[in-house]
DNA sequence: GTTAGCACTCTCACCCTGAGAGTGCTAATT
DNA sequence: AATTAGCACTCTCAGGGTGAGAGTGCTAAC
């Protein structure tokens, strides 16, 4: 549809538009790229790429900088993803092994690298089930009249919660209760566990029912875990100069509202999707973009890694960044949980 | 040392200012505050004012507003303190009732209420022993080959970390070892447990070798689980507009910073402390008061609890909400850790 | 010690200006 | 038909000037 001229100028103009938060004038393509053409040629083929909408200029005697749908156009078509160098996925699978640690550590490291090696914000969140069933269950002393309920998922997480006793109870007691339960329930799901309507005493009524508040938990709130890394470094993008965006992005990366930020990709949709500015459906992220992988799946896990940058972004490196840490993350699950 | 008068426009200057973020002019304090004296008066007061450092002109023809120093004598002798509204004191107290939870909850739940009702930022630091004795240890089977170490310390407080397996072990095998090292352990500290020089196995080696590094970081990390609140609140006080403050803050704020942005207060100290503007050791601190208090001590346990605002700070609330949170602390602390 | 009066200073918003950047258009060239 | 040289045009940005408004400091009188 684009001519290959036009597409060879598109590429050069986000590239350089990338590289330098500056528009893209027509002279610097002919000395940058060393087309064999006039600024004049470019200007002409500039014009029509204006047409189409895929790129704008800020102000009349400005260059010309990428709109939302030129980067898609360079996402789609233009970009050729690149694999990670060998060298770089060499340490980063050192770091992963250094700390194999929890479950919960990975999606942090996770995040933390990604935020570390493109100066963009990462999310990760932990790998949760997607019906998870109770494991095991244990009741745990923490002081006379409380004790610690740990309901340990078929999935290799661990989720707690705190009982208030009425009345002191010994370890082994505890013990008792726990094993009772557990000789009743271990590898049921939350609605199998209420079709079986057991009577209980009261402990044991207390712990199944917190228990199935865990475990219906742990499969509405899709974004248990997530941990995100980097905000600081993507704010200093120079997009973010003003201080209102700041604040507007703050409280959407908050923890609360960071399902609002990161959408969950539907599942019928490819691995890995982009979003690209005034796609994103909320308003202060319409100057930023998301890069977002699901990984699991077929282990019964899943979860998301994903970059916000903004729509200035490196596309090119945070794709494939993403895709290999989605890649180590399955390779983990894999492993643990085979 | 400073005369009723010039105590009384002093007050009304850092009051005023906290309440419209604007230079005080000597006519608003004659028409606002109804002194009957005329503004020339008020004017050649305000010069005393200004020598002596308490006041300060932003230009040649605007009014005054506090330095760090008249702040400082605000709080120290013009503020007097209020207890909070017996209302409020009713609800938060409720708030935390309905929350009992765990330790760490009351800490988390602090910072949101502090931060709610002041609009400014809150650091809430959950209570950690001085001395921290291992109470009991768990094993707890998560998969095959993973089994959570769950190390329940004398103080209600519990810290877990994952253990690679050699081999598969069973659910009985894992209680095993834990019950043969609970027997040996329970009770003693980190010091204690190194003297005794037992031998282990392999898995049980792990487990101590573990534990003994959990107990070491509980003491050691005085910030272990800190609670950041409100902060972007506070980062919409007009003195933040400018992003480059925002993201000094922001960058000093974060998890691994925080115990730069909140010094620790001498045990010495008096309970409560007030740190003003540039008296803070940190220069990206230096346009925000600290108010800190530490609570706990007698339990053998401690935290703090401290708010973070624009030197432009309304102190008189700030004091009295920090002063009650400590309270409610100790009382919980108190009620659960009899 | 207080106050009226007034000159003085500073900020802020506004406009104007000239330099610089980069474009679009036209007409000539390949 | 595509390319290009040339040039007028438009827009931004920094700098300087201006007038209104705010609030002060000083002086002299009370």
């Amino acid at each position: 549809m684009l001519t290959d001229r036009r597409e060879q100028l598109l590429r050069f103009i986000v590239e350089e538009h990338v590289r330098t938060a500056q528009p893209v004038a027509s002279g610097a393509v002919v000395s940058r790229h060393g087309l064999p053409v006039s600024p004049a040629t470019i200007r002409n083929e500039m014009a029509r790429l204006e047409e189409e909408g895929y790129i704008v200029q800020p102000h009349t005697s400005a260059g010309r900088i990428p709109s939302d749908r030129g980067y898609r156009y360079y996402v789609e078509a233009l970009m050729r993803p690149r694999e990670l160098p060998l060298a770089v996925q060499e340490t980063i699978r050192h770091q992963f092994h250094q700390a194999a640690g929890e479950v919960a550590e990975w999606a942090h490291l996770a995040a933390a690298v990604l935020a570390a090696r493109l100066s963009y914000a990462a999310v990760v969140t932990a790998p949760q089930a997607a019906r998870p069933r109770l494991r095991r269950l244990h009741l745990v002393s923490v002081h006379d009249t409380m004790a610690l309920l740990l309901v340990v998922l078929q999935e290799a997480r661990v989720v707690q919660h705190t009982l208030t006793l009425e009345r002191p109870y010994r370890e082994e007691e505890l013990s008792d209760v726990a094993a009772r339960l557990n000789s009743l329930y271990a590898g049921h799901s939350a609605d199998e566990i209420r079709d079986m309507q057991v009577e209980h005493p009261s402990l044991e009524a207390d712990a199944v029912r917190v228990a199935l508040d865990l475990l219906d938990s742990a499969e509405g709130e899709w974004f248990g875990d997530a941990y995100l890394e980097g905000l600081p470094d993507m704010l200093r993008e120079p997009e973010f100069a003003q201080g209102e965006r700041i604040l507007d992005l703050l409280d959407l990366l908050e923890q609360p509202n960071l399902p609002k930020a990161i959408p969950l990709p539907r599942a019928g949709q490819r691995k890995l999707t982009v979003i690209i500015g005034s796609e994103h459906p909320h308003d202060a992220m319409r100057q930023c973009s998301v890069v977002i992988s699901r990984y699991g799946g077929a282990s019964g896990l899943r979860g998301t890694i994903s970059v916000v940058g903004p729509t200035r972004m490196q596309y090119r490196k945070a794709v494939s960044m993403v895709r290999y840490m989605d890649s180590i993350m399955e390779e983990l699950l894999e492993a643990y949980l085979s």
